[in-house]
DNA sequence: CTTTAATTTTATCCTTTGGTAAAATATATC
DNA sequence: GATATATTTTACCAAAGGATAAAATTAAAG
């Protein structure tokens, strides 16, 4: 059981030393490394059997080190979740933040495309992580998705109508299309199993990546642009 | 840990009796209302948890029975994933079957985007228990992907290539043009969280609903008609 | 070198959870 | 209503898994 109850507010953007306790040393060398490799075993773990799912054994097995050596490097499971998380939100979040009003759409549109399709090319156990987290009702991000991100997309939604009163992008409306977005991209990540099964491809293939790319955005920019 | 080991083929489509074992009395009244209560419960934690987070107490309580007449009804928890899965997977798939090369790609990919988010409105817990297996790598679905999914969208893509060559449609990949749909149409139902954060809107709501329909509709018909 | 602090290992605990056994109760059939 | 069968409950078990304590080892500082 236990339904994650980290609600206790998401320390957000990424503040440094979240989870160390005190104010204990600087971050050595080891601790570093060590914390970096724990994280992209817990993300892929995470990825693959969900929080539940995972365990702190697996994850400490793909780390190289014992359980309590892990638990030494992040207090609980569930601080070694979150901490994923927050990480994944940063890298997430950051291209929407760069859709700017005074250039074009097609330009800036086309920009978000590519890097949203190049998250689910680099980081796409990330990416189902993050899909997880949601789908599951989003107990951990809840509180992120309610004021952080609803913040940021209603700002770009504004820039989304401007362009759209210029008379330069049809009569779309912004968060649909925001939403459209993310779900093209991301389902290359979050689905990547099922495409494999149906082409026989995945991202990694860079002609394939290529190909899907330009695709989306063909069809995606035909609907939108004036 | 477990890493669901259930690929010993998958009966599909659903062959009647698939889990009650000898050949014992016909389905009781009983019988068939407690198997529909048990897998309308398992859908809903499977959804919630995924499959190792989802726990048979959690589940026989909601059916209102216990642990152990659960297991009356299906003999494992693998078992009950797996009846949950394949009942998804024939509503989920109907709706391709029934492109029809005949009919005007206008009319016939309409008609298919409608009944994918139908699907997300009526269905949307069974919408991320198939998210979150294929997300997980499909450990239970992969044979049926590889071959039963394969076939089926092979023989789609082949009607979605007939309309492009009649002049009828863009020059559209087929596959790309399948995956965008299902992408854009599953987010509404597997990301509905993110969704009431940014919007305060569920499909739930008839009339965002609606809008929602129409919106992806007329970007993604914009983009591949002629 | 010592001494102190950081890191890792070993042993162990406690709860949860999938699953079983067997008794008890209900349901149906003759 | 007696007998057989189907359903449900109660009591358990063994394994897994998150977490802690404390000892052992390694690294750093003076």
């Amino acid at each position: 059981m236990t339904p994650l109850t980290l609600n206790q507010g998401f320390p957000l953007p990424a503040e440094p030393d979240a989870d160390r306790a005190g104010g204990k040393r600087r971050d050595s060398r080891i601790q570093v490394r060590n914390r970096e490799k724990i994280l992209d075993a817990a993300t892929e773990f995470f990825s693959m059997y969900g929080y539940h799912g995972a365990t702190l054994d697996q994850i400490a097995g793909k780390a190289a080190m014992s359980k309590p050596n892990l638990l030494y490097y992040f207090s609980s499971k569930e601080a070694l979740y979150l901490a994923v998380l927050r990480d994944i939100l940063e890298i997430w979040l950051q291209p929407l933040k760069e859709l700017d009003e005074r250039e074009s759409p097609e330009r800036e549109i086309g920009a978000y495309i590519d890097q949203k399709i190049k998250f689910s090319q680099l980081y796409p156990a990330a990416s189902r992580v993050f899909a997880n987290e949601i789908a599951a009702g989003a107990p951990v991000l809840k509180p992120v998705l309610d004021s952080y991100l609803r913040d940021i997309v209603k700002k770009k939604a504004r820039v989304i109508r401007k362009w759209v009163k210029r008379g330069e992008l049809a009569d779309v409306d912004p968060y649909h299309l925001i939403m459209m977005i993310w779900a093209v991209t991301q389902h290359y990540a979050d689905f990547a199993v099922q495409i494999d099964s149906l082409l026989g491809k995945s991202l990694d293939d860079e002609r394939f990546y290529n190909q899907t790319r330009k695709h989306i955005k063909r069809i995606l920019m035909r609907g939108i642009l004036k």
